[in-house]
DNA sequence: CGCCAGGTGCTGA
DNA sequence: TCAGCACATGGC
């Protein structure tokens, strides 16, 4: 569910309840049995399980961390629809080029531009008779022309993601600073990004730099949002996170990774517990 | 054809 | 601050 939950787009089913992706420069196969969750990587053993639980932040309280924004019979819902979903922790540097991908997207669409962005301009990982591929580095495109990454459907965003990893390439947007920053100054220094704006900021420092008060309103947690908490009015994001930081409290981006999950993939419906409770009024 | 998608930048009230 | 609009692309 959580390589699903659009957290991440070049993770790959392979099967049931398997998984394949890529993290730095080798391959990772991922097999949940149960409560069991099994690694496959070309790495020593040890060295494979801390990436393993580093990128599914493993040493988190978990069931502490969701019990705190469990605030409410509605969102309760939500969670209880998603038991068992994580935020990821993910290379900032490619959150910060999938979302800007992402903007005015679909999920569908933002994984095929990721895939064939990593073919093109990443390095080549063979893996058991495989050719898998790294994320390209802000170096690398930092040097296309824009019309390379038209060519491969980024539409009007291909300028924006060559000028922002100009900008991190050059220390004009210092990734490794930006991680040691709170999360107010940390989003101020990322909003200078261009096709960077509220959302996929609150996206990045979420699931690239583990600021669990991001967050995200797209149109699904708006959606979702005005139906459970704003009487299905009409309401500016700019309201909705505010509403959401002061509801949730600190953890606000662990709600909304619930609330996202569980309204697209329509986990919520019928009977969805809204401002004037459960009703079956069809 | 029109609408939608993990929106943003710009413009004008 | 807010609404309205253009913006590439592909699926339906």
């Amino acid at each position: 569910m959580t390589l699903g939950s659009g957290q991440v787009f070049r993770w790959k089913s392979r099967g049931a309840k398997r998984f394949c992706g890529v993290l730095g420069r080798s391959v990772f196969f991922l097999q949940q049995n149960l409560l069991l969750l099994h690694a496959q990587a070309d790495l020593p053993a040890d060295e494979l399980r801390l990436r393993v639980q580093y990128f599914l932040r493993s040493g988190e309280d978990w069931p502490g961390l969701w019990k705190s924004v469990d605030v409410d019979p509605r969102i309760h819902a939500a969670l209880s629809a998603t038991r068992g979903l994580r935020i990821l922790k993910q290379d900032p540097w490619e959150s910060l080029a999938s979302f800007i991908a992402s903007s005015n997207n679909n999920i569908v669409r933002i994984e095929g531009m990721i895939d064939r962005l990593c073919r093109a301009f990443g390095a080549a990982i063979p893996h058991r008779g495989e050719i898998h591929f790294a994320f390209p580095r802000p170096e690398s495109l930092s040097q296309l022309h824009p019309d390379a990454l038209r060519r491969i459907g980024f539409g009007y965003r291909a300028p924006y993601l060559v000028e922002a990893a100009r900008q991190v390439d050059s220390g004009e947007i210092p990734l490794q600073a930006i991680a040691r920053m709170p999360y107010a100054q940390a989003r101020e220094t990322l909003l200078k990004v261009e096709g960077v704006g509220d959302k996929v900021v609150d996206c990045v420092l979420l699931f690239g730099f583990g600021h669990f008060e991001a967050f995200p309103v797209d149109v699904w947690v708006s959606r979702i949002m005005r139906k459970l908490y704003f009487r299905n009015r009409k309401v500016p994001d700019r309201k909705v996170r505010t509403f959401a930081r002061r509801h949730f409290g600190p953890r606000c981006g662990l709600a909304q990774q619930a609330l996202f999950h569980a309204a697209r993939c329509e986990l919520l419906e019928p009977n969805l517990p809204g401002v004037h409770g459960a009703s079956m009024d069809g």
